[in-house]
DNA sequence: ACCCTCCTGCGGCAAGATGTCGCACCGCGA
DNA sequence: TCGCGGTGCGACATCTTGCCGCAGGAGGGT
């Protein structure tokens, strides 16, 4: 798995705007090139500056990524997109990998795992040994609730409501298990 | 999302042959021709009679499906290829994809939930409204009780371990709300 | 300022779920 | 036949959850 180059240009999309200032700031930390944009429109528009490699959140207020996806790689097909998928929605992910994508990414993510998917959706690792080792219980309910409350933006009563359980409750699995960031 | 035509035949690759046999049947009962493999020597050879749907489960005996998959499509491009995979396992269903599988399932898989899946790998939905529902935890926790236990060949122990619960517990769960089939 | 609504944090209690024993039984391979 | 591991189930202590309630804060509408 090599890594990605240097002098990588990225173009990031996402509707959030504190989210996607803090990892284009990683990024540059890093030592990357980093274009941000907000919607489908100025990610379009983005693309004079030649980004080589864009991250797109496929769940953006004004429909699906997918378009967008789809549109980007039709006008630049040597960009490298992963996208940003909110719960491990499978469906969309396998549209967006058909439509082009070379990885996807769960919506906590920070910048190291940005790179990570771009170097690893760079080769297909057939010789990969899928040991599954299958996630305990409490395990991949911490990752929902995880991502669930992320979705809802920190709002702990919402995030108890889609997730079909008690605000107190949530609150004190939370303050059991710290949530991470 | 048209149908599957009704000429189809299919192949079907998996180590179990109960269920390989089980799954057979149900398609033919569909009056779909259907010939089984129980590995990738299998697999390869049973393309002399031109099957041209193909299931194949990702986690057999002898290594990952991920080979067996790309040797197929690059033997036969215009076989349509959707895969099992045991739990959601991400990033292998996006390996496969990226080699050409249309789609893909999740392992208690019927025929009807086979059918589905290539009628939808046909044409990429951009359409596709992504009114993300977050799934309430009682559910996903239950769909990941049913994949891992399924995993286990329905043993209760195993899956409990893997799961990291008490197997009582596991029991109880199991009969307040019975597992599908 | 006022009201209203929503969110947050937390205490407390009853009801429900879970962990942990133990026991009887069954199938299988040595 | 024994040992091993799986299954189903009962009982009980204990942890977790649902469901109250209350006080405070932030924001919008009047």
């Amino acid at each position: 798995m090599q890594a990605v180059p240097h002098e990588s240009k990225f173009l990031l999309v996402d509707d959030d705007e504190r989210l996607r200032e803090r990892t284009a700031r990683a990024l540059r930390d890093r030592g990357f090139e980093v274009v941000t944009a907000d919607g489908p429109d100025e990610a379009m528009a983005a693309l004079r500056q030649d980004p080589t490699h864009a991250v797109v959140d496929l769940r953006m207020p004004k429909g699906s990524g997918l378009p967008l996806v789809r549109d980007l790689i039709r006008r630049r097909p040597e960009l490298r997109v992963v996208i940003l998928t909110g719960y491990g929605s499978i469906a969309t992910t396998v549209d967006a990998i058909r439509l082009g994508a070379v990885n996807y990414l769960t919506k906590p993510a920070d910048a190291d795992m940005i790179l990570a998917a771009f170097a690893r959706g760079d080769n297909v690792p057939l010789a990969e040994a899928p040991d599954y080792q299958a996630p305990s219980l409490a395990r991949t309910e911490w990752e929902h609730i995880n991502r669930v409350l992320d979705d809802c933006g920190g709002n702990i009563s919402e995030a108890s409501r889609r997730l079909g359980m008690h605000r107190r409750t949530l609150q004190r699995k939370l303050a059991t298990f710290p949530p991470r960031r």
